[in-house]
DNA sequence: CTTAGCACTCAATGAAAAGGAGTGCTAAGT
DNA sequence: ACTTAGCACTCCTTTTCATTGAGTGCTAAG
């Protein structure tokens, strides 16, 4: 029932006939006819032939039409193909990439603010979401630590690890300390770990701990007592993400549906989800692609998710990346995935 | 042309029918036929003689028809009068009171993190979106301030302000200080301000750079050129504030137009007008409402804005309130919000 | 293999008709 | 003097139906 398939199962033809027609819908956005893409392709063929190529191009599930009477339009499948062989991708070029480096580097920050200044520079290039996930290195190295006491023994603990980033939590101990001892804790803490691994610290501590503690001085039961506190919230293992220019994705006609509008955000605010997706980008070690259902989550389903792991030192320690319609100019919207990524690692490095 | 305006300029009976309409049109959110609300009143009237009634409300301008064959539904107006007048509003049950308040407490926590719980219990409980100012004292105590070198004249900079609320900054000084120097002008700072007005440090500080220098030994010297650049900062003002559950406000029939909806969004991002807003109710000893267009700005024109000022020690501190289109349940709001601005002051209170 | 021709499909647009909720007015009832 | 039944009227909403036009698939000829 179908007409004979070509000699080479996707010949030359198709494919640029493909492209041309992907290039169109992502800029345009409406399904494309035999006509337009006929007119479009330069190649000089019929709209009868172009039909043809296109009936080919649906059954092997590249393309789709709506409705009997429409265009086609690409499926993930076709726009899969589409980024993977037919798209040549241009690196940025160096005076927008100088650009990016000083938006990024801007101001003088910390690495919570920097986070946020990328994520708002990719919503604000791409005219679609960023997201970029807080850095979360294997090895947090301790460089000071102070105690305030508060009242019913509540200790306000500020931390400061990894050169320059500020921690501060609040720890209940059981017995009140004065302010003295705290310092002593403190003083002894510092001089013994300063420098060290914070992990390997607290499984230092927990050594510490298993021995009886009849064996210990009393400034020992002391830093003992207080640092298990102080480390034990250490493996909270809390991730999260800085998301920016959700409003941005409001204005595509594609995701105008409020009801699915809203389902989307909530799958932001509730992160896990997101989260979850971009955990598996950070092993792939260059930019990745979800277009469409690919991602496996239905809120997803008409997005396309670019990301790229960004790192420090060569190890990575984190995801950026672009939420958009499915619909976007991936041949622009790639390098500057890929860029951002490698800036934001130089600027988190440079600030140690 | 009009009908004769009854006896008194607004009776007994036409105040009831628009507080019943009102109610009716808040619960399910359709135009009010004269037969419906006839039915509801419980005054044994036929149509006819509500029709009347609400040609007088129409004349007033409580009520208005969006066209002839439709019910009526209150006007801005007719919300003013049904919240200040008609209104019974009941305190929240002290049970409730309690659970709110377990809630605000439930966790040991910063001021930040109560800000956003808070925020967050608002658009929960209501549905509708939260919002709370961070806090903002007139005094400041500064209880202890910490320096640490970084690579090039950076110094961070560890505040302890307010017991227990930790701030740190970034400087860049003129010359590289040592870690010993440091510890010594932290010392000096520690040892003669800890416990005063920040401001208070400050202006001492500008005045003695008012001096010559050339009275200064080289301490002091130090002291006040770091200090400077610690302060310097100090005055920087910036208002903010933490908003929750704005996915809610995309259910509301009222709000369901993209557009509109991206232009409010929009306005919580840029926060400038809402901020305004909210500095309009820190001196409202209670709970103010912005209906509709009363709050002058576009975006919000179907929105309503219910706010309370929070406050410590009886110095307010702050704003919190929930956003939601005009069409509210105003009796359960109100009381909500009234009820979380205190216990967020009490729980802020109790913290220190 | 390509293409012109043609019948066909189907969304989109718009006009017309039907339905219905609710009003305003008038005149009669209390 | 207020209340109310009755009735004509308005205008939104929904449905139906015809029209249009873009685009297709198929066929037969080049």
């Amino acid at each position: 029932m179908s007409r004979q398939p070509p000699t080479e199962l996707m010949n030359e033809r198709a494919q640029h006939l493909l492209r041309v027609l992907i290039d169109r819908y992502i800029r345009e956005g409406e399904p494309v006819g035999s006509r337009t893409l006929a007119r479009d392709s330069r190649l000089d063929l019929s709209p009868a032939t172009v039909r043809n190529v296109m009936s080919d191009l649906e059954e092997m599930g590249f393309v789709a039409a709506p409705h009997t009477s429409a265009g086609r339009i690409p499926t993930v499948q076709g726009y899969r193909l589409f980024v993977d062989s037919l798209l040549n991708i241009q690196p940025l070029d160096s005076v927008q990439v100088e650009q990016l480096r000083q938006e990024l580097w801007a101001e003088e920050t910390d690495s919570g603010r920097l986070i946020e200044t990328a994520s708002n520079l990719l919503s604000d290039i791409t005219r679609m979401a960023g997201v970029v996930t807080l850095p979360r290195r294997e090895h947090v190295a301790l460089r000071r630590i102070d105690f305030l006491p508060l009242s019913q023994n509540r200790i306000l603990v500020i931390l400061v690890i990894n050169e320059k980033e500020v921690q501060n939590r609040i720890i209940q101990t059981d017995r009140t300390f004065s302010a003295s001892e705290l310092e002593t804790i403190a003083n002894f803490l510092n001089a013994h770990f300063a420098g060290k691994d914070i992990h390997a610290v607290r499984t230092h501590l927990i050594d510490e701990m298993q021995q009886t503690r009849q064996d210990m001085n009393d400034l020992m039961m002391s830093v003992v007592s207080v640092a298990e506190k102080v480390f034990s919230g250490e493996d909270s293992d809390e991730e999260d993400y800085v998301l920016a220019g959700q409003t941005n994705l409001m204005q595509f006609r594609e995701l105008s549906d409020v009801e699915k509008l809203r389902e989307l955000f909530e799958a932001f605010n509730r992160k896990r989800d997101i989260l979850h997706l971009l955990d598996k980008c950070i092993c792939a070690n260059g930019v990745q692609l979800f277009i469409g259902e690919e991602s496996g989550y239905q809120v997803l389903d008409e997005c396309s998710l670019v990301t790229a792991p960004y790192s420090v030192e060569g190890e990575v320690i984190g995801v950026l990346g672009v939420i958009g319609p499915t619909r976007m100019a991936y041949d622009r919207i790639i390098p500057i995935v890929d860029a951002t990524a490698r800036l934001l690692g130089a600027a988190l490095n440079s600030r140690n």
